[in-house]
DNA sequence: GCCAACGTTGGC
DNA sequence: GCCAACGTTGGC
């Protein structure tokens, strides 16, 4: 059977967001980490886990979120470099996020990897994307959100990096 | 399938 | 450290 030249499918890359507690697991930390890359683990919410399976694919753009920071912020970009697959850690010994419930044949907590792609030069803060009204419908400044890995929009995007000062 | 109790998240 | 909001668990 010939070659074929057809390019893979692909679609516009996506925006997520991730959180994380920067004393767990900072932005810095990604940047310090060998080829700025790690495994996303430890998600233990079912939305969230699905769609680190199904729906984060490889180039789509991750906005990382400082959690429980003071002031809560982005901190930077990264990228999605490697799709869904099962977190490690789940069937770790003692490990905090061992998850005993998980069958190693059908495993209950994906990861992705990501790489650092850019540091903001200023942070932005929660108060910055409060203060503009084109923040108007991001899930994180939702009254009770907690999900760790939401879908971004475009425009959301966009508005980050120019509060960053990247535009 | 209901729902009270419990655990977690994350801004404040 | 507080606590509102949310997700999960388990008795019934």
């Amino acid at each position: 059977m010939a070659k074929k030249q057809t390019t893979p499918q692909e679609r516009e890359p996506r925006m997520w967001l991730f959180k994380s507690e920067p004393d767990v697991f900072s932005f810095q930390d990604l940047l310090k980490a060998p080829k700025k890359r790690t495994g996303w683990d430890g998600v233990r919410n079912y939305q969230a886990r699905n769609f680190l399976r199904d729906d984060c694919k490889l180039g789509d753009l991750v906005l990382y979120w400082h959690s429980n920071a003071e002031p809560p912020h982005a901190a930077g970009i990264a990228k999605i470099v490697r799709e869904g697959h099962p977190d490690p850690t789940q069937f770790e010994r003692g490990h905090d996020h061992e998850d005993p419930g998980s069958d190693p044949s059908d495993p209950r907590w994906m990861q992705v990897e990501i790489e650092a792609v850019k540091a903001f030069p200023r942070p932005v803060t929660i108060d910055m994307l409060r203060a503009d009204k084109r923040s108007a419908g991001m899930l994180l400044l939702a009254k009770g959100q907690r999900l760790s890995i939401q879908p971004l929009a475009a425009a959301h995007y966009e508005l980050v990096l120019e509060l960053a000062g990247l535009t």
